[in-house]
DNA sequence: CCTCATTCCTTGAAGCCTAAACTATTCCAG
DNA sequence: CTGGAATAGTTTAGGCTTCAAGGAATGAGG
């Protein structure tokens, strides 16, 4: 096809390396993190990741939610969110409630016990955040959080819009 | 100091929100682009984002690499490997050839369908990258950049020791 | 009433992922 | 040489995840 290595390494890429690297950074940061805090997860509370933001979502609706809500919350598919829910459910952290008026939906709410447990975890889980960024000075902390969300921003207008919202 | 709102906000947590917040807007960032990348990969070449890292790590080295030294630099497990590289096998992508010397390992490399196929993921992938990023300035890219090193290094200092590396 | 689109959730198939147990091979110290 | 530690990969059980297909209930028009 192309004439010589150099024409096509020359020509293949108008550019965008800056922004690859960018995100292959993003990324193995984002990564290195949330191994950690699953393997921490794992080894304190015998729990995981996905159980604890389900969790953390319910914590902050006391209303209790529904798998739909939840679903979007966590932006994991719904039937993600059924078997998520299922075991959950199992351990007795939350309870499924009929919502009334509407047969189809239910409400999801952290029962007493869930309340309790995810205190526990909810601190670990904090402090590990800040022992993993303590090397991060809170003047970068601020650039950082704004930068990313410019970052957010951006990502979120180049993306197909969504059904509703 | 006192005894009021302001002082109650701020001594029950130890002031470790800012690192959660930071935490979770990096997050949900990388979860965006993840998850778009993902999709397009699945729409346009019919694959999975692992599938294509796996080969992405294989196209920088043209040597072969070990199941191990895969595992090691996709941040995955090596049961995880083994899985992936005998699917991408099956597509005719890479193969498995035994290294000379030692009977235990071998070397994973692309086939030249591989390659070509690589080839045509890489460059739309690139590009995608670039449209999701396009929002964010280059001054601002840069800044990002440095700051996520920063990141990577505090949150590695914080990390257990690992075996060899 | 119907009917049809929509919403909420579940199910099933397939793939990704980990930890832990296991096999085979290599290396090393005695 | 030989026994045990270390290394390379595989396997297994269990959980996470998506997409696609489908069931049940709701709601809006006719």
């Amino acid at each position: 096809m192309s004439v010589d290595a150099e024409t096509a390494l020359a020509h293949a890429p108008p550019g965008h390396k800056d922004e690859l690297r960018l995100w292959l950074r993003l990324l193995t940061c984002t990564t290195l993190i949330e191994g950690e805090i699953r393997s921490r997860l794992r080894r304190d509370f015998d729990t995981t990741l996905p159980r604890f933001d389900l969790l953390a979502a319910l914590d902050r609706a006391p209303e209790g939610l529904s798998l739909g809500e939840v679903s979007r919350r966590m932006m994991v598919s719904n039937g993600n969110v059924t078997g998520l829910a299922t075991r959950l459910e199992a351990e007795g952290l939350i309870e499924r409630r009929a919502r009334p008026g509407d047969r189809r939906a239910q409400l999801l709410r952290l029962t007493a016990k869930g309340r309790r447990e995810f205190a526990r975890q909810s601190a670990a889980h904090e402090g590990w955040i800040a022992e993993l960024l303590a090397g991060v000075t809170p003047v970068e902390r601020g650039a950082l959080f704004r930068l990313l969300g410019h970052t957010k921003i951006s990502v979120r207008n180049a993306l197909p819009p969504e059904p509703s919202a």
